[in-house]
DNA sequence: CTGTTAGCGCATTCAT
DNA sequence: ATGAATGCGCTAACAG
């Protein structure tokens, strides 16, 4: 059956809805002695009471929600979006709803479940994909819709141009006089990684090499490294698509003697905390662009449903450090 | 005044409330013209479907809500709270609400607020206070309020024992032979920092020291290791009460040439992500287990009200690394 | 102390 | 294509 409603406790209790009600609100107005009985009706029952018809009848004011669908990988590129994000939605008063997809077929549950429940004034996708009916559901019940990290055109969002990205690191070791090159990406089942890998394949000597990881933490950096010493000796250049498997790279260069950046120059991606106190040299992406353009977006779609935000590719920024030579 | 209903809408552009629902709700069964007029009128007069009573009408599903006031300071502890409570609330069917709250004023607003709104069944405090007043609202009111990170007895919590935390830093450096010892420790209008301190103070050797920064990150740690350095040459190590802090007085270190652990020794606190990467010695704090633990007991608490959680102490573990002697 | 009643703002029949 | 009426589950007067 559908949940029992304070009619159903107060037919059990054999009183009336109010004092339910009173019972629930912690009415002082009340015996003992009904209310334990409503308690125990309550608790057979398994009474839960419903939120909407609370807010309604109290008048509570009607607070914007808006859903984040967030992957939680283990990048603190997501703290930092989830943070501006919860910061930014919070000083506008609107509630920030942080669920957690795991994959695309996940958050395709959510996207469908949301708008079957109407529950929500916005929605804001994180490094998902969203197909064109959905998108037009979303548009037919007039709720606005827009991504960060995400690739397609069919949404506004916000992204860098991770083609560049590749490009950047191959020239970045080029200009520094490393000819050998290879480059270090994660699982080319993401769009993210195949793009730099294209950039980087456009942009880098002949006789380049680039490996694959399935994951993309330090440890995986460490092992193919130490593949890669091993296979193509003469390398000079290790690029990689994350700054954790730069720091796996650094670690088993260390650990065979290699020195950095005279023998071998090694180059991340995104920038995250404590790189500087490491020196790594790495592409900068711009995560904290990332939350405030989505809400701000999102936030201002929520006020004028018609505006038609253009999306974003915030540009990717080359920060010089320890190891690389200079250029 | 108050926002507008569909009864406003609908009055100004001349039609039925039910033709305004159609328009909202993208229904194909209205001719352009009147659309356009209840859109026009809807612009004009700023609506916003109300929410709860929308779910309410058609019977959306009571998802349960539970509220996190969370303080996104820095430290990546947080972004594992974050993440351990999203993942698990998710699989569970309930929302997470995300708050950011700067201090505990906003926190003290939020809780009113949500007391006021009834607008979710639980409530998690992290590193946040609640005086007993409000508790007896939520406790009234039968919303169950758990915390993380939290110091008082007052409301079921998960936390570690800092007092011992301090202790741990301090009998760690004495033990590998550094009786010369400096505590840096962030503010001290944090109980938690208060506490490390007086665990510190109760275990290390006469004519140690402590010191206070504003900020936790590595920019103060470094400065603040300038200072010991001038004041207290004899200075053999250094405890510090957040791994940032830790590595901002190795950074210091390194640029004065002092060799570690040889002529000082250095401990840090937390266990952050790359910790072992610079290979600090730290006092881990085990933060998964506090958002598994905070989410754990508010479910069990929204099915089962009644349920009296203790609040648990887990232990914490000294991690040791390269930046001390061994023991 | 307790029950009756009237909305809260909207979706949804059912008529027209 | 559109409007009138009904009810979602609950709170809040209002009586008693």
């Amino acid at each position: 059956m559908s949940s029992p409603t304070i009619y159903d406790i107060a037919a059990r209790a054999g009183v009336g809805i109010a004092t339910v009600s009173r019972v629930i609100n912690g009415s002082r107005r009340v015996s003992d002695k009904t209310r334990k009985s409503v308690q125990k009706a309550m608790g057979e029952l398994d009474f839960r009471p419903n939120n909407a018809a609370r807010r309604l009848a109290a008048g509570a004011p009607n607070r914007a929600r808006v859903v984040a669908l967030m992957p939680f990988f283990t990048t603190s590129f997501y703290f930092t979006v989830c943070k501006t994000l919860s910061q930014k939605l919070s000083s506008e008063n609107t509630d920030l709803v942080l669920v957690d997809v795991k994959n695309q077929e996940e958050a395709d549950r959510h996207l469908d479940r949301l708008l079957a429940e109407r529950s929500c004034e916005g929605v804001i996708l994180c490094s998902m994909d969203i197909n064109e009916e959905r998108r037009d559901q979303y548009d037919i019940l007039n709720i606005p819709l827009v991504a960060l990290d995400h690739q397609t055109e069919i949404i506004p969002h916000i992204r860098v141009d991770n083609v560049e990205g590749g490009r950047l690191l191959s020239r970045a070791l080029s200009d520094r006089g490393a000819d050998k090159q290879a480059l270090i990406i994660g699982t080319r089942s993401s769009v993210v990684f195949r793009d730099r890998e294209a950039g980087f394949c456009e942009a880098c000597p002949e006789g380049s090499r680039v490996i694959e990881t399935e994951l993309t933490d330090h440890a995986s950096g460490a092992e193919v490294t130490k593949q890669l010493l091993e296979s193509f000796p003469e390398l000079n250049g290790i690029a990689c698509a994350g700054d954790q498997l730069a720091v796996g790279a650094l670690q088993e260069l260390r650990r065979q003697g290699v020195s950095v950046p005279d023998q071998v120059q090694v180059i991340g991606f995104d920038d995250q905390p404590l790189m500087d106190v490491l020196g790594l040299t790495t592409v900068r992406q711009p995560m904290e662009k990332f939350g405030d353009w989505a809400a701000d977006r999102i936030l201002e779609l929520i006020k004028n449903p018609t505006e038609r935000p253009e999306s974003l590719v915030v540009p990717l920024e080359l920060i010089d450090r320890a190891t690389t030579k200079t250029a």
